[in-house]
DNA sequence: TCTATATTTCGTGAACTCTCGAAATATGGA
DNA sequence: TCCATATTTCGAGAGTTCACGAAATATAGA
């Protein structure tokens, strides 16, 4: 989806490793399937249910989804590699992939340290506050 | 623009606190605006640039985008808060918004960790390591 | 086998994004 | 004032995303 983009106009981007790096490519498209209200909203809530995960229609009950857009929107984030399904009776179990998670976050956190490490130490601070709530971790 | 979105479909999603929720659509925004190879790319550039930040000349030179194009992506990383600018003579220096950044990283630990706190530790690990290099913090 | 439940697939129209060329605006220097 | 440089604004066409209704597929139980 994102990843055929049409690509004119990026001739030169090369210049500073941004073609060919599957990293940048990966965490396009993992971006793109989260900056959508309801695909977020899909992907926040199969963070909270944990590795159990959560069944398509506990989804769209939550959500207020029909069936079909559920679906889509389903699809999209596993193709992302932002979740992940298995079948149990006739209900399929969605849940989120956090390995892709630490991966988008680490790309960037990467970017953020890159040029001045002194002003990304706010970013991991307000990651971790994030994280724990406002207990130590 | 993302903000502007139709809307219909998505009735329900306040019974979990999705609609009305400033922070998640300001996630949304923030994500839609990362969310494109070029935009992403000038983003980095800028975070690697540091708060001296970069003339929007020398990011089409850097780039190779068309000016006007440059212009549209910047403009549209402004409206998301990740990105501010200011006149110098004759050029526009634009930098990475680092707060926007810090709290765009928060709110997607936030939902990471929500759920399963132990899950989202190897997230926090990654950033640190994206953070930090290979070197301890 | 028949029926109900659960989810996906397909096709479509409307809305949105993206990039571009052309023109406009703003600043600095001759 | 005139000109060159720097950036933005405008308008349009092509392509993409989105949500929906209808139909198809898959599983479980009577």
């Amino acid at each position: 989806m994102a990843e055929a983009r049409r690509e004119s106009g990026l001739a030169g981007l090369a210049d500073f490793g941004y073609s060919g790096n599957m990293e940048s490519t990966d965490a396009v498209s993992a971006l793109s399937a989260l900056a959508h209200p309801g695909r977020l909203a899909i992907f926040r809530l199969l963070v909270r249910s944990g590795p159990a995960g959560m069944a398509a229609g506990d989804i769209g009950r939550a959500t207020g989804m029909l069936a079909n857009t559920l679906s889509s929107n389903l699809t999209i984030l596993t193709q992302a590699g932002l979740a992940a399904s298995r079948r149990d009776g006739r209900s399929i179990i969605y849940r989120a992939d956090y390995q892709a998670m630490s991966g988008l976050l680490a790309f960037l956190m990467e970017d953020c340290c890159a040029g001045e490490p002194a002003i990304c130490a706010p970013a991991i601070a307000a990651a971790q506050a994030g994280a724990c709530g406002t207990k130590a971790c």
